[in-house]
DNA sequence: GTGATATTGATAATCATTCTCATTTTGGAG
DNA sequence: CTCCAAAATGAGAATGATTATCAATATCAC
């Protein structure tokens, strides 16, 4: 029962002459059963439990390639491990997250959006993309004092 | 000649009982001689001009501590080595990073900055700050082609 | 099926940063 | 100024995420 992002990536190996291996579909498959904002750690985790088999190396070179295939994104992240999130249908937003409780709340202002376009035409730049991240407090920290 | 950003340093310090060091002089000093983006690494070799016997150690320390007394700042970044710049005198502002040529233009826009007031407001945050990159090609890059 | 080629997984290597700890500095009290 | 507890230092080891290496294996166009 091959579902879309399966086509996309297949799609996506072909057009380069990549190969649809049995380790690149059980990442996708564990990455596609995640949601959120998913290390390489605990990718390889969920990607163990359907090919016991799996590298590590390989779980850090699939996600990159998922990436690169519009699947997966990059979430923006300050310290620590590295987090994807789905691209395929969850469409682009920034982040706010509390830097007492590591809640991460996702939003999208198009303000923001379009003054960061505006930007780039003021520096002569041809846009690529950005990464934003708000830190504070959320409602519940705040309440509970610093 | 003790200039303000010594002064402001050793009040942070007296204010927490800490210690007013050769080594801390010698970073300090060799960060305000830097411009722009530093490195942990860059300032090393700049500081150990200063004082030969200085430790890396030493380096990362002081370094976090100068951001803790409002001296330095951490410049957004992505990959790499963590990178500081200025704060005492330097007011806030985002980065425009060319992917090509890895040229960084600082800018603050008016329209974004209240814009995330907004947000904040809006998912009940107390804001604390947030890290902003814009990337894309500069003029010279994008007119070279890609 | 065959073979050229891409991929894999184990392992070692990298590299920025942090930790450890014995030794040295600092700064206030006397 | 001297003494000393506390803080800081520097050398080197440790960490932890990510990459590189490479022999063995899997894939796929033919
Ligand atoms: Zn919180
Ligand atoms: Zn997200
Ligand atoms: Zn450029
Ligand atoms: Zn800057």
């Amino acid at each position: 029962m091959p579902n879309s992002e399966h086509v996309k990536l297949e799609a996506y190996l072909k057009e380069r002459g990549q190969k649809v291996t049995k380790a690149r579909k059980a990442v996708l498959r564990a990455f596609m059963e995640l949601e959120g904002h998913v290390t390489a750690d605990s990718l390889f985790a969920a990607a163990k439990k359907i090919d016991p088999g799996i590298g590590q190396a390989t779980v850090f070179r699939t996600v990159k390639l998922l990436a690169e295939a519009g699947l997966a994104r990059e979430a923006c992240q300050d310290e620590g491990a590295r987090t994807y999130e789905h691209a395929f249908r969850h469409s682009h937003h920034d982040h706010l997250r509390c830097e007492r409780c590591g809640t991460i709340v996702e939003f999208y202002d198009k303000t923001i959006e379009s003054a960061q376009e505006v930007v780039f035409k003021q520096y002569g730049f041809v846009a690529i993309g950005h990464k934003m991240e708000l830190t504070g407090l959320c409602a519940d920290c705040a309440r509970r004092g610093i």
